[in-house]
DNA sequence: CGTATTGTTGAGCGTAGTCAAAGTTAGTGG
DNA sequence: CCACTAACTTTGACTACGCTCAACAATACG
């Protein structure tokens, strides 16, 4: 396993930007990457741990979550391959939340040491990494406003327009309305806040409308104008143009 | 008005997070600071204007909020005197969501080019703001968390308790239960995600339970320990001790 | 002192939650 | 490859938390 295209997504995404050398770009690639596959649903990284590492997404899907008193659980953030889940790590010694595999996960696992000492070398590499967790932030903002007051029917729309947006930014060769969608109906219902029951309902009047379909974890867009409408959904947040 | 003392919450709250030398100090004072007066209400940043200046609370205090489509309001975060709003904006161009003055303010402002030419200079200086978005990103994720999996009286004790918490730690010499506490049960809804007539109807049932007093701008905290077992309130995520 | 803002109360309603069961799909092991 | 099982989705009946609208009371402020 020498092959060092697992950091292709990364540099592309973080090229959006900032500006990568290939120089950048070795000494990313040189950094000591651990790959390790994970399950669903295993835990990655839990609230309370001291931190150590920081985790790239190689393939598969990711979340970030936090459990309440009586143990119900919110999503905080899905993650895509190409992303970091947690490069916070970096300066915060302790973790705050939990990280957990949607899917069966390939992680490239790095010491955050190596990374800060990337960082002082490399002034880009130091833009891009703390870009991502600004941007990172924008997302956290605009998932309490969507919880906080969109309706069920306006919060998931959001949650499948941001979804379908950052899927099609990491593979602009897609055809832009379909994706590989794997999160269950109790997941998109910790996403939003919701009950699985209702979240259930909720996605069949989006079907009945002509908006989406979704099934066996494939979600198409059948009308994207009236989704982002609805859902009341303006990309800017995502800060994809910086 | 050459008194740097307008720095000091600013330096006291870092030194929590990172060591500053005087000389650390002494280069953050030089920046050109432009202190400005603002009324009540009065907006600090809106969402979609190019992004050039960091703001720094001198005193009362501020919030950040987003409007969806219905023009409904969802308050982001709560700012007090020593902290940053929009430090995000040494990195992104764009402002994606809008600052306002709760209370009368006093800001100091500077040019975010100067604080980033500093945080070249400065490595330590670099760090506390770097940590100082951080915190902010790890507030917005237990928000997210607070109005996505709490019920009413949940959520205000929660925002509540976190509230006190960061007061008691940025003025430590205080009684840590009595607080100034401008914000209006409208406001309060608009941080909950709920309407201001059940958020009324809220506290009046914290009240009635001898957990809080909360009247005229004054906060008094009277059984901590039981607002924040309702709360479910932790301080980890506030990461004060890094 | 007068007016705008904020806080309080009541009645009725609706969105979303709860609980329980049945139907469907996907995953696993024999 | 099939069968079995666990996970996920769907449906129905009922409930309740929080919303809406409207009026009035109490503060704060110019």
């Amino acid at each position: 396993m020498d092959d060092n295209n697992f950091l292709d997504p990364l540099f592309r995404r973080w090229q959006r930007g900032v500006a990568l050398t290939p120089e950048d770009k070795r000494a990313v690639a040189g950094l000591p990457w651990v790959r390790r596959p994970f399950s669903r649903d295993s835990y990655i990284v839990r609230e309370g741990e001291p931190t150590t590492v920081c985790s790239l997404l190689v393939s598969g899907f990711a979340f970030r979550q936090k459990l309440v008193s009586d143990g119900a659980r919110q999503i905080i953030s899905i993650h895509i391959a190409g992303e970091f889940m947690d490069l916070q790590n970096i300066l915060l010694e302790v973790a705050d939340h939990n990280v957990q595999c949607l899917t069966r996960c390939v992680l490239a696992v790095v010491p955050k040491n190596a990374v800060a000492d990337l960082m002082e070398a490399r002034p880009t590499v130091k833009r891009a990494v703390w870009l991502d967790t600004l941007q990172d932030a924008s997302i956290f903002r605009e998932w309490v406003v969507n919880v906080g007051r969109r309706d069920a029917k306006e919060r998931i729309a959001h949650l499948l327009c941001e979804l379908a947006a950052r899927l099609k930014a990491a593979n602009p060769q897609g055809d832009g309305s379909n994706f590989d969608f794997p999160l269950t109906q109790e997941q998109i219902a910790d996403c939003t806040g919701l009950t699985a029951v209702h979240t259930n309902r909720t996605l069949q009047t989006l079907r009945k409308d002509g908006l989406i379909s979704l099934s066996s974890s494939r979600l198409s867009i059948l009308d994207w104008d009236r989704l982002a409408e609805l859902g009341d959904f303006h990309e800017r947040y995502l800060h994809h143009a910086v």
